[in-house]
DNA sequence: TCTCGAAACCTACGTCGTAGGTTTCACTGA
DNA sequence: TCAGTGAAACCTACGACGTAGGTTTCGAGA
């Protein structure tokens, strides 16, 4: 690898970094990140990088940051009520997850304070306080709401060294129940049983409003 | 550090080791577990611990296990109600979490196929099919309520570095909805948060079944 | 032209996972 | 009683890792 003179630039910056780590996590698996790896992909000498970037944990920092980034904002002109926020933000973010399984993992792992994610947060609290749901009710909405996301989500990208778990079989002697849905399982991970459950969750909390007399 | 002569035995087996290594991961966390380090608390070569355990992933895998089998089963006089089921076996769950705060993103990363795991999803699922549940509200269910429990009690016990990251300030400019709410969020993991957050997930499943007429 | 800071590179250290080899013990059957 | 044997431990060594600390070079401002 020919390397450059020391003096001359290498052009590194906090955004070819970022871009550059996150190929390189989407390509080889989060075990296999290192510093030393991402310098080799930039063509760059390791400690090159903590000019720009301060050790390792920042850079995973950073990684999950631009990731995060992708998430859609709801359009402004779209309709305000608050389960039309909730499922288009819980899609936008599972578009996510799909498209970085191998980085979600860093997401769910890291409390989220990053501007995106408390706007998108802001949205949702405030369509379901604007729609009059009780402020205990949204308080706990999110937190339901992103606890199922980043769980499911984690199981259905796999997040171990590669892609997800094919459903194992079950002995229907030991497993009877399990054994007479395993067909209903076979389509894990598709759009339609997201959506579905992302129902089930919806519901739940649009039940903890008082009923309208 | 004294250590044994060549051919002495030092009392190893999987039992053991299985239990220094828990230890070792509830007192220093997942980032300081190694081979070396582990091998160095039993008073032991390395290399040893190869005799039984076939490297450092399938020693994650001996105390992703052994954690596991710490969730109660629910026992077996008690009621059979899917609900009652479903709340036992959150409740023990999320003890185990909090009693391995460290060991916790391990299980959630694995896909969990032990006996241990499938026997709870079968009795859950069992439970409410025998209740007259349809199969598909059966079968979406367990993967509703373990999503949620997974990113909930990820997000509760920290999983990071170290303990979970105190609730963050809100700019009441920036995030009206969110500043309103802050107050209702200082009880961040408590039991009875968990215990309301798991009502709404509950009732989002009854909801799916058909209301007898 | 001289100075000086920024940005790169280089060296080196301690740690890690683990392949491959060596040593010793307890148990066997003759 | 004693060589033979296999299990279980130890030892050595290698390549990769994160990063502290030092050195070199370029280019912009004085």
């Amino acid at each position: 690898m020919a390397r450059r003179a020391r003096g001359t630039s290498a052009g590194l910056d906090r955004e070819r970094i970022a871009v550059a780590a996150v190929a390189l996590v989407d390509r080889d698996g989060l075990e296999r990140f290192g510093v030393r790896r991402l310098a080799e992909e930039l063509g760059v000498d390791p400690m090159s990088l903590y000019h720009h970037v301060k050790g390792k944990a920042a850079l995973l920092d950073v990684i999950s940051e631009a990731v995060l980034a992708e998430v859609v904002a709801v359009p402004e002109g779209a309709p305000h009520d608050w389960e039309g926020v909730a499922r288009r933000t819980a899609h936008s973010y599972r578009d996510m997850a799909y498209r970085h399984p191998r980085v979600f993992p860093l997401l769910v792992t890291r409390a989220q304070t990053s501007p995106v994610a408390l706007a998108a947060l802001e949205r949702l609290v405030s369509a379901m306080r604007a729609a009059g749901l009780p402020d205990r009710v949204a308080a706990d909405a999110p937190m339901v709401l992103f606890g199922f996301l980043n769980g499911h989500l984690l199981a259905c990208t796999g997040s171990g060294p590669e892609g997800p778990a094919p459903v194992p079989e079950f002995d229907p002697d030991a497993y009877p129940g399990m054994a007479a849905l395993a067909s209903r399982w076979a389509g894990f991970g598709s759009v339609a049983e997201f959506d579905r459950m992302l129902g089930i969750v919806l519901d739940g909390i649009r039940g903890q409003a008082p009923r309208p007399a």
